[in-house]
DNA sequence: TTTCGTGCAAATTGTTTGCAATAGA
DNA sequence: TCTATTGCAAACAATTTGCACGAAA
């Protein structure tokens, strides 16, 4: 069901790039990552435990350029914090976060795809789900509206 | 139709809260700016234009919270960026960003009700429509999408 | 062997904070 | 007066960049 790290790494591959011990490692965590939102710098923290390269921040945020050039990574923003990142297959789906605790909610695209095309009809933009996140309140958090 | 600086100003002394020189300047600009989406250093920028004090960088920060906290301003994310303040009363509509060339657009929050319900009973959430941007890509920007 | 990719350190950008001086109420 | 607010400078967090070395192809 889940991209191998092999998927990504031949992918790579297959662009002319090189495999490294760094890239290769940071292809694991991501693949290993499924479904979660990874951060740039949980990303380093797991990539260096998984291996014996040394590996720093920067060659992190240049393989996940890589990578989401190569069409296999997607990035979003939550709000406010780092960047989140998960497969690009796995990206189909609407984040929807709390504002006040963090939660985050996944909606599928397919359920979406009224609301999208209204969009696009209104505005001609053609909406990218991957990207932005919803944010809002969960059903924790919400204040017992009273005053 | 839009508020006045007054009406900032006013709220600020409402809540005990002093006016003073910068805060007043921060909060004409903020009025003045209808529709636009102002950024922090841009604020910085046109206040002190327009004032003949002294504003600094933090300042415009502490006066944004401050008018934030009052229910008065909303800030939002658009992708990567600075982040962007408007007046909560002109918060109704939901942006819509380019991812390749920054052009924005807003959709009038009437236009979601739909769209927020349907998150409302799938999820429990309750959509916070002036938070968040809609990336995609804008009609001038869509490749001709044929491979 | 030839570049591509790396680690490192420093630069950038956006935002926050500690603190002593200042100026609203 | 009295304390909220300010400017300043430094701290921070996330990300990017220049560069010489090291290692994939």
């Amino acid at each position: 069901m889940h991209l191998s790290p092999d998927a990504l790494v031949n992918t790579l591959r297959a662009e002319g790039l090189r495999i490294t011990k760094p890239r290769r490692a940071i292809c694991e965590v991501i693949a290993d990552g499924h479904g979660n939102h990874l951060t740039a710098s949980g990303i380093l923290q797991a990539a260096r435990e998984r291996s014996d390269a040394k590996i720093n921040q920067s060659t992190v945020y240049r393989t996940l350029e890589v990578l989401e050039e190569a069409g296999m990574l997607t990035h979003g923003h939550l709000g406010h914090g780092p960047s989140v990142y998960h497969l690009s297959e796995e990206a189909g789906h609407h984040h929807v976060i709390c504002d006040s605790c963090g939660q985050t909610v996944s909606i599928a695209k397919s359920e979406l795809v009224d609301f999208f095309s209204e969009i696009t009809s209104r505005t001609g933009f053609i909406p990218d789900p991957t990207h932005f996140a919803l944010s809002g309140l969960c059903p924790r958090c919400v204040p017992t509206t009273a005053s």
